[in-house]
DNA sequence: ACGGCTCATTAACCCAAGTTAGGGGCAAGC
DNA sequence: GCTTGCCCCTAACTTGGGTTAATGAGCCGT
């Protein structure tokens, strides 16, 4: 799959996106065209930035890098709500014209293609499944957002290691961010995955550890390698279903 | 405000709903008759029953009960991802034309209004506000969401609970369901209460305690007294801005 | 009135995960 | 070449919350 999806993509971001967008949707030569010209693609940022909410006033997308989510409580605790990775919109307030109140870090190079939203309207209006696609988008986001849930609230630490390595697994097949050896690049810190699994640190790392002990995965330098998936869904509970990336 | 709504809604169930609805989007009198005329009420489905996804194929929306979206994993444990009040929609399947795979039990007896997907679908290009209020509705849902998923991911117990009391005493105000004396109802068990927050029931039952020792709530046979709102939600670290309620 | 159920409650004990406190590798800047 | 600063890693200790188990209150249905 990764393979299928890397070669036919090649690197251009925005033909990743329409990728991404077809897989909810699949979208004629002229829908394609129309979102080649109206996508502006934003300068490159650095990692550890964090974007003001005003930047998010437009229809953004990842082209490339990575985004997550947060929200920082009283005590200093933090909390990775959402991971965006290429492909994915940035926010879905512009579904339904409100701008998200959510802080945005990125933790790599990244670059955000932008719509100006009185653009996305119109061709809304005249590509119907470019809008169906990006309700679907938005539908799988909510689906990601439960399965978190789920990993919070009742599982073990090496399940929702497992659990977030296989989605992150999925979800990056389906642009073809993964090699035909099974890694995929993972920009974050050990504290940042314990931030978005609610674990610490140090556990992070001791239930990486006893992960690679299984062969399950392997890591280096901010690659995780897939050594072998059955036995990480296995481990997991994973079922990729709920990403919608079947059609 | 939960007077005013009170006393506002009077008690038709269809009433709360739309009074709900335009709360995320003002609905004018053509459109409220148009949902009032379209839409079905379904009989009265006792507790504990599990929800059929094919009861989810139309538009649904509670009308009186309660219900859990909820997931069962391999090992018993249980997490409820997401709690339906009246006046709710029940699924958001429809406005992505998926239906959804999740689970779902009724913890009251419960009553659900149904309109045809097809008739939604007309409503929906004659009255434009009705489906950006569904949008808006859904968008809510998942900020809801997010909510819980910082509460499973760095709150305390007492904080989590402190957090859903907080939270459904300001969805129930809206719907008229919260008494003058600042009680509602809360047809959850504790074991309940502790598959939506993360907690096994006998943690549930000490922090419930403590949360009454501090004078903060008070609780008897399946209704809630907030007895100090403004002392739980400090303890909570609540800010009831994302259900967008102020509208 | 009597079992039998579910639910709230409490106590005693246990463990998964948090916390604190390092050591070592590596890259960036001086 | 040296410092500074992350980041990964590990060990030792602590703790919030889970587990097990038992009691009692209320609510049926008979």
């Amino acid at each position: 799959m990764s393979n299928f999806a890397g070669t036919l993509l090649g690197n251009d971001p925005v033909e990743r996106f329409l990728h991404r967008l077809s897989l909810f949707e699949p979208l004629d030569a002229e829908a394609r065209d129309a979102v080649r010209r109206s996508i502006n693609r934003g300068p490159l940022i650095p990692p550890l930035q964090e974007l003001q909410p005003d930047a998010l006033q437009d229809v953004s997308v990842l082209l490339s890098g990575w985004i997550c989510h947060f929200r920082l409580l009283g005590n200093g605790r933090r909390q990775i709500t959402t991971l965006v990775v290429p492909g994915d919109f940035v926010d879905f307030g512009f579904l339904v014209g409100t701008v998200s109140s959510l802080q945005c870090v990125t933790t790599a190079h990244s670059q955000i293609g932008r719509i100006r939203t009185r653009a996305f309207g119109k061709l809304a209006l005249q590509f119907p499944a470019l809008l169906r696609a990006s309700q679907r988008a938005a539908a799988v986001d909510a689906a990601i957002g439960r399965e978190r849930i789920i990993s919070l609230g009742v599982r073990t630490a090496a399940e929702r290691l497992a659990s977030i390595l296989c989605e992150l697994w999925f979800r990056l097949s389906a642009i073809g961010l993964t090699s035909a050896e099974g890694s995929y690049d993972l920009p974050m810190t050990q504290a940042e995955l314990g931030a978005a699994v609610g674990l610490s640190t140090v556990h992070v790392n001791r239930t990486l550890q006893s992960l690679r002990r299984t062969g399950a995965i392997s890591l280096q330098s901010g690659k995780v390698w897939i050594r072998d998936l059955e036995k990480l869904t296995a481990l997991a509970g994973f079922d990729p279903a709920y990403l919608s990336l079947q059609a």
